[in-house]
DNA sequence: TGAAATGTTGGGGCG
DNA sequence: ACGCCCCAACATTTC
């Protein structure tokens, strides 16, 4: 009798520590299956740098593979359910999403493949801890990170230690069906691309370099430096992150692992980088118990925020012209590399939805638009965050001043020198706001203000102010 | 994982 | 020497 098993690929582009496919390796034959899923909504396509970054990610999984993955495009359901049959697989293995549109079309295909005698096993290969087995004392979900992290997770089971990649996998022959990596037309054709393939390894190789130098390098002065944007203080793993290249596991193990025996000193950093984590896996039980977090307001009061609709200003914003330093450098960065410093993130946030008194949605959108870590559960998370309107949320009043914000994490303006080359011979007083520089400073430096860079888009004193009287109008309830 | 406004304190200049 | 004022530095409150 044949004893055939399909690992269907997803967020999981790895070999090792990936439950699923030990699973499925275990039979004595096996399909490693990725399928280019055309029925997810809209909200959930690509942006051009991700699907950049699955192409690269994909290559490397199918040379780990030995050129034995096999790749479909289309909808999951009917696709598995063909190659469930065709091939006589007994067992369909994959690794748990928790997105609400994943959700249901797991258990969809689960109970079409049960009808049909396929065993459809789901691991969990993706959190540290899943959102169903967390809850309050009163069986209902808890609402705020740190009860959440120390009583929720870090009281509970500790999470599987990661596990080897399968000892074999003995695939059957690749199908004459199968398409290639190329045939999925995921890189663009223009290639602007190169600046992120200076920056970025795709791929578990990829991820395991970035892991380990960020444990040998950064680790140990994560506090100090992970909030300056000219420093490589943090570990940026959250592309790898993202496609499954690396599990949470094996970071959250491979750093308690190394920094076992540390001082006290250090380990502040350490649990402050764990923590981080942690607010990864907030996200996603967030998402979870509140599927509609990425459109819906958690907090109702805000569904009455009298929002603007600029196009001209969010338009400037994503390019990176507002006339404001840090702000510039932060979206052109964005653009440029498919990525951004978390503590800018955070800034751009605040100043688009706050001084600009845009939606969150539109930052959301922009943001799953243009980075390589696009996440559904922690973008749509974290703009509620910014907002104020989220669970847990910055107080809406918590309003950055980008120019303070710039003095105090871009001092000496390394940062905004080189996303704003431009700005580059300004001395440092006026690195953060130009537009108070005097005419001949202005002159000495190569810059006519409205020419060369633009003139701030708004005051940022009275959108303040404007921000807080909107947010009065909303206050009550 | 703020910032600005407002309040308080204490050292030093000065009549 | 003393009290008064100024104001920087720090603390608290407010948004």
């Amino acid at each position: 009798m044949t004893d055939i098993a399909i690992h269907w690929f997803r967020l999981d582009l790895r070999l090792r520590d990936n439950p699923a496919l030990r699973a499925a390796a275990k039979h004595s034959q096996m399909i490693p299956l990725y399928i280019c899923d055309t029925s997810e909504p809209d909200a959930l396509k690509m942006g051009g740098a991700s699907q950049w970054w699955l192409h690269q990610s994909l290559m490397s999984l199918n040379s780990d593979l030995d050129d034995q993955l096999v790749i479909y495009r289309g909808d999951p359901e009917q696709i598995l359910m063909d190659i469930a049959k065709q091939s006589g697989a007994s067992h369909v293995y994959w690794n748990r999403g928790y997105e609400p549109h994943r959700i249901n079309q797991d258990m969809v295909i689960k109970v079409k493949l049960k009808q049909r005698g396929v065993n459809a096993i789901s691991h969990n290969g993706r959190l540290l801890w899943e959102p169903m087995t967390v809850l309050k004392a009163d069986q209902t979900p808890y609402k705020v990170f740190t009860p959440y992290y120390r009583k929720g997770c870090l009281s509970a089971a500790e999470p599987r230690y990661p596990e080897n990649a399968p000892e074999h996998m003995n695939c059957l022959p690749k199908p004459a069906t199968s398409l290639s990596i190329d045939d999925l037309d995921l890189s663009p054709d223009i290639p602007w691309y190169e600046t992120m393939e200076q920056l970025w390894q795709p791929g578990e190789q990829g991820a395991a370099d970035r892991l380990s130098r960020y444990i040998n390098e950064a680790a140990l002065h994560y506090t100090r430096d992970r909030d300056i944007p000219s420093v490589e203080g943090t570990s940026k793993l959250s592309p790898h992150l993202h496609f499954g290249e690396l599990s949470p596991n094996q970071i959250w193990y491979a750093i308690k692992d190394h920094f076992r025996d540390d001082s006290i000193d250090n380990i502040k950093s350490i649990d402050k980088y764990l923590a981080e984590l942690g607010w990864r896996e907030f996200s996603y039980y967030l998402l979870y118990h509140f599927p509609e977090l990425p459109t819906k307001n958690v907090s109702s009061r805000f569904d009455r925020f009298p929002w603007l609709d600029d196009p001209t200003s969010l338009r400037a914003w994503q390019r990176g012209m507002t006339g404001i330093p840090i702000i510039d450098a932060g979206m052109r960065e964005l653009w440029q590399t498919g990525y951004m410093h978390n503590r800018v993130r955070m800034v751009v946030g605040s100043f688009l939805v706050k001084n600009l008194l845009t939606h969150w949605h539109d930052g959301a959108a922009w943001f799953h638009d243009c980075l390589l870590d696009a996440d559904l559960a922690v973008n749509s998370a974290s703009w509620q965050w910014v907002a104020g309107s989220g669970a847990d949320a910055a107080p809406y009043f918590r309003i950055f001043n980008p120019i303070l914000q710039g003095e105090k994490f871009d001092k000496d303006g390394l940062y905004v020198r080189k996303y704003c080359p431009e700005l580059k011979d300004l001395p440092n007083k006026y690195i953060h706001k130009p537009w108070e520089a005097p005419q001949e400073i202005l002159k000495l430096s190569g810059i006519t203000l409205g020419d060369d860079y633009p003139q701030p888009i708004v005051d940022l004193k009275q959108s303040r102010q404007r921000a807080l009287a909107a947010f009065q109008e909303i206050k009550t309830a």
